[in-house]
DNA sequence: TGCAACTGTTACAAAGCTGTCGCAAAAGGC
DNA sequence: GCCTTTTGCGACAGCTTTGTAACAGTTGCA
């Protein structure tokens, strides 16, 4: 299907788990779940999530020393995390933020709210999926109406390639390897060849080229593809 | 990097105002004021501050007016906006947030948590520490977008020659044994001839040659290579 | 139902990179 | 200065990676 943006919920107590698993499969989210701070970082290592929701409280490593610890690698510093506490004080809510937390909500918190909040994050991290315009170079493409222009020119792009672009779009210069496109565009559980994100590329590469000159994605032999 | 990071604060009640720019200068921020929207994005348009911290309630202008104002368009949309408001309703918090707003705080706040919060919005917009660029001299290696440029000028490497270059890099000064970068750039299990290492050392100082004069690695006979 | 658009796979050619060899040059050792 | 060891480097065949056209299967829609 579509290839949903992912979020690792880390939340040990059953009943929170639920009600913010229903949510965040309501929002369109691709879910992790994660019961302990060490199972979180193992999913984390295997399948980086887009964004995490974590919990202050866990059994054994706390949501603040996890936060602590992504946040000092630079692989996963970039995720961002929004800490979920029942400890309201103001103390607290600033060690949190201090630590590395791009958010933190305490509890009883709006579902509605936090919904929201989520939802900020994903616009930095996935902006094409959150609905924004994204610009680079000539190109220009719209996550809410998903029209792409070259220079003024509208072009037709199919599904695959709107998602392929939109991910290339949403981190310029930065190179994926196949299989991240792969994970990004086709989803995390299809199984497709590799080299299908080549025929792809040289899709979407010939759409491009119909309104513009000069190829604007880059091939890194042994890598991947980036955008400019 | 420049001295102070610039924060743009929108408010137009001066006990507000004094209270805030009071505290933002304590953080060490340099700081522009404006106490209207139409005055806000004058000085937006003039000099770009990397944080705006948004009073919801203004005269004219609204802050979320502006506020979506600036993320609909693409050169100021990556500004964080911190939205501070009496409105403390969820509708409200929601609708802040939705309309692109990075932060939404509910007066009345806690001074030390919004500066918190402030600082959170600063982290983005000025990473601390650089994610994976390697740098040394006027050698320059970019992990994510798999660019090197040395003196300013962008060398093609293959990507051999990029693994090389950023194993000595990593370790800028540090001998390497030919074994070490076999185990390093080849990979442990992969069994080449010693003397390729040779090879792809000569290869890497041609490339770098094109680019800049002096040949920033060293051989250290008997022993192995380096950088610098 | 039939049609048009889209998708994933495959095969083949072109491009680019890699590892090895051999010899020349350089660096030490004495 | 002479001999030994180590390194630099050009050449090249072979291999890997990538671009692309063709094709068959699917899907969505009128």
């Amino acid at each position: 299907m579509t290839a949903q943006p992912t979020i690792l919920l880390v939340e040990d107590e059953p009943a929170q788990r639920e009600a913010l698993a229903y949510n965040l499969r309501a929002e369109g989210f691709a879910l992790l779940l994660a019961e302990t701070g060490a199972e979180a970082e193992l999913i984390i290592a295997e399948t980086p999530p887009d964004i995490i929701l974590l919990d202050w409280m866990l059994p054994e490593l706390s949501g603040i020393e996890l936060c602590r610890r992504l946040k000092m690698r630079p692989e996963t510093r970039a995720i961002p995390v929004v800490m979920i506490s029942a400890r309201g004080e103001e103390v607290d809510r600033v060690r949190g933020l201090e630590t590395g937390a791009d958010d933190y909500v305490v509890k009883p918190y709006s579902m509605v709210e936090l919904m929201a909040r989520v939802r900020v994050q994903l616009r930095r991290v996935r902006p094409a999926s959150a609905g924004v315009v994204l610009e680079h170079g000539d190109l220009r493409l719209d996550g809410e109406t998903h029209r792409v222009h070259r220079a003024g020119v509208e072009l037709h792009l199919g599904p695959t390639e709107f998602r392929l672009l939109a991910t290339l779009m949403e981190r310029p210069g930065r190179v994926f390897t196949r299989e991240a496109l792969l994970d990004r565009v086709w989803g995390r559980d299809i199984y497709v060849e590799t080299r299908t994100v080549d025929v792809h590329v040289g899709r979407l590469r010939k759409a491009l080229s119909e309104a513009g000159a000069g190829d604007p994605i880059r091939t890194v032999r042994g890598s991947g593809y980036a955008l400019g």
